[in-house]
DNA sequence: CATACACCCTAG
DNA sequence: TTAGCTAGGGTGTATG
């Protein structure tokens, strides 16, 4: 009997509060709020509430609201009415269809004498009593009394079980610097930080009341020592000399309370007065600290060893995972993503759908608007076909061959049907398309507005893996320069990674539309089943016959995010990714590029001894710095070829060519001290050291990186099971993108940690290097030279060059690209490259960023028109406008008929001048199957534009 | 009607 | 609290 084992909650289950949750409400706004508590308001200061906070308090509210439900029924629902709901919450559905929905069961495990592992995709904190005794032996580390941290790693055993691994022990520490004179002052800097905490703590009000009013604990600060082998990795410094305090506290969320008190200003009795200090690696989120500190990657293998850790027995479990252990984070061991460890462990993936039944003409709310269908795929990672396709719906429906169906006559019946199904199917990762902002959320308000009427409901947002725990959601806005502002609802699950399709999709993939519908199109050639949501309610109104339509189409779209992950590797890129830069997997989907290369910096960084500065944010370093180069273009219509040079991976391989990085940057007076031919100055006038003197981080970060990405990609050609290729192109994937975004990562003026002489010093060589390769080019391949022309470049942008030799065919420039990408990299410093890699012929040189061609590969057949930076590939132009530029470009490019464009441009332009605009209208509507408003539109967009065309020639 | 500027989206 | 970078074409709108 599986996942229904009695008994109480887990013994800490009252005062805790989810480590996500205190990042997302409390967090850190301005005092140490206390580390568990009940419902807290959210804090409205009005300082930096400049995220367009400024609509009505509906929201706010509502999700004050929200706290106090999941607080109610997370805490306060009596364990026995506890129990019965959640027993009889699975009635309805026979043991049968439950079994055939489980997980494997579990093989008898000898902790004695067999280590117990697990893939690992998602991690939460806790906070709660300290583990009495280590199943290793020996002692426990952390504060001796009140709540400590707890690391909650969730994964699948190799054979499927899930398993939950709660680690143990694990202190929160930062770094700050510590003057010379305050050498000896260890003991003495812990009570005065501690007092000072404990001070804090008072003063910000009992906050942290609530169930754990009676284990405060009056060990804040709970060590401090002084440690003289590391350095900042700021600024190379010949003598260092430098210290730093590395001081321990109780909980992370008091790391940022001790970087502001030392900022702030703290008497050290007996040493003097601290004050500006700047700390060191207080910025780093405390799992992530956690899996730096022991080499663990995200969606890695992690193993207990054998006789170190200790299963729980199905009474005292907190999760509903078959396996539950504890362990000492000393114990614990991360596997490096290499040989068996590199594959994947059989994770269960579900992809759901929901129906609503809206009133016509309006988005269907929770607050109104019943849950009529859920359908679901259940699929296996490796398997070919889904384990379980089903679809819940309120009222009869017809039998559908494949899935099983399920009817309810009443709506909490089929809500709490899908939430026993996904309590049986366990799955670690939620997809579908959409589900975080709407499908999930939906649910969830939708049981919150039912609850009143069918109290058994107050258990259906239990979906994670924490018993007594519910489901959350908050609105969150994310914004970056690549992204976008975006606003979004993050819901979580607690143990399942939600793992939502559209946003993928926003990340990943220009599209000029985001439709399910079109995405499918365009991914996997085909369509969904075509219900328009006007007659869904109309469906559900009427026959089983017409309820099963319904189904079939809540089942589609069920399937289809599926097919979409599976046919664009998106769970292995994924995975390979967060081991690649060793974050967790969901910071992949709620957080930037930033935090990837932070996380191998720190890794990096913690071998050489080296520590990262939390910098203070306003500092007013000149913002902004010259970029890239673009060579003037000579526009043309070059009906002879036009070799491509292109430099590979040109800003990674500077970097590491000349050795930048924070750790090599020589200030004015450190370089006063150095000989001359210990360092080098860069074209933006920016000095670095040698890497005989030092070697910088930076490059051997990239270093690793681009040999692992050749490995990687020797094994993909090697791999004969195309599962292992699909790992290992997802690695080179992951590997060469991680490559690229350290560049941007020292150029982020708002960000973790930006220096701009980096950054300004590699596009200061990036510009360099093209002119340089320009003037070789024109220098060497000239008539003088004995070649049959003078070669010209006739553009160029930021790393490439486009040369035109003056040879007739394709096949007499490709030896000469050959030959100059060949030369020119002799002039410069490895690993810079200069590769050749295509020729366009002929070729359509409109402005900068704007042109294209035929590209050539091979000497014998065009590999296809390319085109940048026109109409055809904009997605704010109209589709007609795209169509005929498209079809003039091809009349040019293929056909090489020059007149004949011009004439068909002549001829589309006549039409929607002359009378025949609604003609016009007619033929397009039908032709492109839009309305008549976007057609109208389109139309104009095409007259202007084209007019405007014909007028240049 | 010229100019400046915000905005969008792309190149790399 | 959190967010890779700059260069640059083209459109639309405000302003004198």
């Amino acid at each position: 009997m599986n996942g229904r084992g009695g008994g109480r909650g887990g013994s800490n289950n009252g005062g805790n509060r989810n480590w996500k949750d205190q990042q997302k409400r409390g967090g850190s706004n301005n005092g140490g709020n206390g580390a568990a508590g009940g419902p807290q308001k959210r804090p409205r200061n009005g300082t930096g509430n400049d995220g367009g906070d400024n609509d009505d308090d509906f929201g706010e509210e509502f999700l004050e609201l929200e706290d106090q439900i999941a607080a109610e029924l997370a805490a306060d629902l009596p364990p026995e009415e506890y129990e019965q709901l959640n027993a009889s919450s699975t009635e309805t559905i026979n043991e049968d269809t439950k079994l055939s929905w489980r997980r494997p069961s579990v093989p008898p495990l000898d902790v004695k004498n067999e280590s117990l592992t697990l893939q690992w995709l998602d991690v939460d904190m806790t906070v709660g009593k300290r583990l009495e005794k280590n199943p290793a032996g020996g002692r426990v580390p952390g504060a001796p009394s009140g709540l400590v941290p707890i690391l909650r790693f969730y994964g699948v055993s190799p054979v499927g079980n899930s398993v939950a691994v709660f680690v143990h022990g694990f202190t929160p520490y930062l770094y700050a610097s510590c003057p010379a004179s305050f050498m000896g002052s260890e003991a003495s800097f812990r009570k005065a930080m501690n007092d000072r905490l404990l001070a804090d703590r008072q003063r910000g009000g009992n906050r942290g009341g609530g169930g754990a009013a009676g284990t405060e604990s009056n060990d804040l600060c709970l060590g401090a020592s002084i440690e003289t082998d590391k350095r900042s990795i700021l600024g190379y410094v010949a003598d260092p000399n430098q210290t730093f305090y590395k001081i321990y506290v109780a909980t992370p969320n008091l790391v940022p309370t001790v970087k502001r008190v030392l900022e702030d200003g703290l008497e050290v009795p007996g040493f003097g007065r601290l004050h500006g200090v700047l700390t060191f690696e207080s910025n780093v989120p405390f799992v992530l600290r956690f899996m730096i500190d022991k080499d663990i990657t995200g969606a890695g293998w992690l193993e207990c060893p054998k006789g170190t850790y200790r299963v729980r027995g199905e009474r005292e479990k907190e999760s509903h995972c078959q396996i539950e252990a504890d362990i000492v984070y000393e114990s614990l061991e991360g596997h490096r993503p290499e040989g068996q460890w590199s594959k994947l462990a059989p994770l269960r993936i579900l992809s759901t759908d929901i129906e609503c039944q809206g009133r016509k003409g309006h988005f269907p709310e929770a607050e109104k608007d019943p849950v009529i269908q859920i359908a679901n795929c259940l699929t296996v990672q490796g398997e070919r076909e889904p384990i379980v396709q089903n679809v819940l719906t309120l009222r009869g429906c017809l039998p559908i061959v494949g899935a099983q169906v399920l009817t309810h006559e009443k709506e909490e019946d089929l809500l709490l049907s899908w939430r026993a199904f996904v309590q049986e199917a366990d799955p670690d990762i939620l997809t579908g398309y959409n589900i975080a902002n709407f499908d999930l959320p939906y649910l969830l308000r939708r049981a919150d507005t039912l609850v009143k009427r069918a109290p058994k409901l107050k258990v259906f947002k239990e979906l994670g893996r924490l018993r007594r725990t519910l489901a959350t959601m908050k609105d969150t806005t994310f914004q970056s320069s690549a992204y976008g502002k975006r606003e979004n609802v993050e819901t979580t699950v607690h143990g399942r990674v939600v793992f939502d399709l559209l946003p993928y999709m926003f990340r990943n993939h220009k599209l000029s539309s985001y439709s399910l519908n079109s995405v499918s199109a365009e991914f996997l050639g085909q369509q969904k089943e075509d219900v328009h949501h006007s007659i869904i309610s109309d469906l559900q109104n009427g026959t089983d016959e017409d309820r099963r339509r319904l189904a079939v189409y809540c089942i589609k779209d069920a399937l289809l995010p599926w097919k979409l992950m599976e046919k664009l590797s998106v769970l292995v890129n994924y995975v390979e990714m967060a081991r690649v830069t060793g974050v967790p997997m969901a910071f992949l989907l709620t957080r930037g590029q930033q935090i990837k290369v932070f996380s191998m910096l720190l890794r990096k960084c913690r071998q050489s001894a080296l520590l990262i500065p939390n910098l203070p944010k306003n500092r007013q370093d000149e913002g902004t710095y010259e970029g890239a180069t673009v060579i003037e273009p000579k526009k043309a219509f070059y009906q002879d070829p036009i070799a491509t040079l292109d430099f590979a991976s040109l800003y990674p391989s500077i970097m590491q060519a000349f050795n930048l990085c924070y750790s090599t940057l020589l200030s004015r007076e450190e370089k006063q001290a150095l000989p001359p031919s210990s360092y080098i100055t860069t074209p933006s006038q920016e000095s670095f050291v040698k890497p005989s003197v030092r070697k910088g981080i930076l490059p051997l970060i990239l270093d690793e990186l681009l040999a692992a990405r050749k490995r990687a990609k020797r094994d993909m050609a090697a791999a004969t099971d195309p599962m292992e290729k699909a790992v290992q192109n997802g690695r080179q994937l992951a590997l060469k993108i991680s490559a690229n975004s350290v560049y941007g990562f020292t150029g982020a003026t708002v960000g973790q940690l930006p220096c701009i002489p980096i950054a300004s010093s590699v596009t200061s060589y990036g510009r360099d290097l093209l002119y340089q390769t320009k003037a070789f080019v024109e220098e060497h391949y000239t008539i003088e030279k004995g070649c049959s022309a003078n070669a010209e470049v006739v553009y160029g942008d930021t790393d490439s060059v486009m040369v035109r030799f003056g040879v007739p065919t394709v096949e007499e420039a490709m030896p000469l690209a050959e030959r100059a990408a060949e030369e020119v990299t002799k002039i410069f410093p490895p690993p810079i490259k200069l590769e050749f890699e295509k020729v366009y012929f002929p070729y359509l040189l409109m402005n900068k960023k704007r042109y294209a061609g035929l590209l050539w590969t091979r000497p014998d057949k065009y590999d296809k028109l390319d085109t940048k930076g026109l109409e055809t590939v904009r997605r704010d132009n109209c589709l007609l406008v795209r169509r005929v530029i498209d079809t003039c470009l091809r009349k040019i490019l293929i056909d090489r008929d020059v007149p004949g464009a011009i004439g068909y441009c002549k001829h589309v332009i006549a039409e929607l001048l002359q009378n025949k605009m609604d003609i016009s209208l007619l033929v397009i509507t039908k032709a492109l199957g839009k309305s008549a408003d976007e057609s109208g539109y389109a139309a104009k967009q095409a007259h202007v534009e084209l007019a405007m065309r014909m007028k240049k020639r």
